[in-house]
DNA sequence: CGTGAGATTGAGAATTCTCAAAGGTCGTGG
DNA sequence: CCACGACCTTTGAGAATTCTCAATCTCACG
């Protein structure tokens, strides 16, 4: 019984502030977790890919603080909250393993966090990248240090909080560094060690041994 | 069987990567959840106050990818893992108050992502104070407005990514526009209706109506 | 009273933003 | 097959915010 929707581009996969019924796994696309100020302005605080449970917040707390955004056109799997809790509650395992995902979040979350704070516009772009290959690559979906990257410059500012004209500024630099290579939707990572360099960037907050969202789900 | 530890201020009450045993619940003091880089920049990513489980995150994944650091001298409450575990693992409910209480950290996370990378500096300084009010308020310590506030500015600057310059500047301006106070270590906020609309704040996301640490975890 | 941590001030520099316009690319319809 | 429009990307110039560095000031405390 798996209800799967379809969600286009630039339109909400899960609006704030609605409650929920259900929980959604992002089975393909690109998503947002995206949350707006009073002033309007709206700041990406999560990317998430194939595989990511976007809204398991609500099992718990019915509603979300923030809305996942489609980046891409996506695909969901919608799990209903009662099915879940019940799950949840005669498997101890399920419990610690949903939690566990909640606490990756965080980590990402605080990552992001020093990022946003403490690093140059040209490291936080570096960063950012350097974060989407290592999960692809854990997805399997990295050739050559190259993969698909649907994001436009805007989404880049969107996550980072910076202008897309600085963006585009930083971007060019990366370029002309010899770092990366990034046309018509394909990004390629020409120096992975430099970059990570620059991007102060270690994979361990991303805690991708134990595969995410519907595989911990399947397994237990 | 409730052992109690002190730590000075300024020193690790909990350190990045080193295994831990038993979990922590700050009965006094202040205390950052502080994020380090290779460049030996900090980021304080949250702050805790007494009643606060600062590194619930251990009993699942054992060593934190950050540090918990005492702001002012500090005294926690320790709750030994295994303990932990097994009352979660017979009580459905105490595992799902434990992770609402690992998903209000992350609400406050994206919060202050949103707050350092859309606000200016100036709003950045009231929101922290806004949050700060709030959550003193639900634990009875705010009077007439005011409230004992052990930070320097320092701190206050590792909080949000600035120059503590910079603070200093912000907080004058705070004050020339008859919002605070802040004298010896008591701050008052003078206006909080006109400092919250600077700051964009909306307390929602601090989910204050359930008590949060240790209270959670007497009730269940 | 001296001391030291924290707060404050000043001046110049760097990063990042804003606004506006121009270029590219790609799919669609004629 | 070309022209058009939409959406990105790129470029330029000036302005704003924030930083850096260094010095001075304040005040609680021994």
């Amino acid at each position: 019984v798996l209800r799967v929707e379809h969600c286009p581009a630039d339109a909400e996969i899960v609006a704030e502030g609605v409650e929920q019924t259900v929980s959604r796994v992002l089975i393909e696309g690109w998503a947002g977790r995206t949350k707006s100020l009073v002033s309007g302005k709206r700041q990406v605080t999560e990317l998430h890919l194939a595989g990511d449970f976007v809204d398991l917040h609500s099992v718990s707390l019915r509603r979300l603080d923030h809305s996942i955004v489609a980046l891409t056109p996506c695909r969901t799997a919608l799990f209903p909250h009662e099915a879940l809790r019940a799950m949840i509650d005669r498997s101890p395992r399920l419990a610690r393993a949903l939690w566990a995902s909640t606490l990756r979040d965080a980590a990402a979350h605080r990552q992001w966090l020093a990022v946003l704070g403490q690093l140059p516009a040209i490291g936080q772009i570096a960063h950012l990248l350097c974060e989407i290959e290592a999960r692809l690559a854990a997805l399997g979906r990295v050739r050559d240090g190259g993969f698909e990257l649907p994001l436009t410059q805007e989404d880049v500012a969107d996550c980072l909080a910076i202008t897309p004209v600085h963006v585009n500024r930083m971007v060019q630099q990366l370029r002309s560094d010899g770092l990366i290579e990034w046309r018509r939707g394909r990004m390629t990572l020409l120096d992975l060690d430099r970059l990570r360099r620059l991007a102060e960037f270690d994979p361990a907050y991303l805690g991708l041994q134990p595969p995410r969202g519907i595989k911990a789900l399947v397994q237990a």
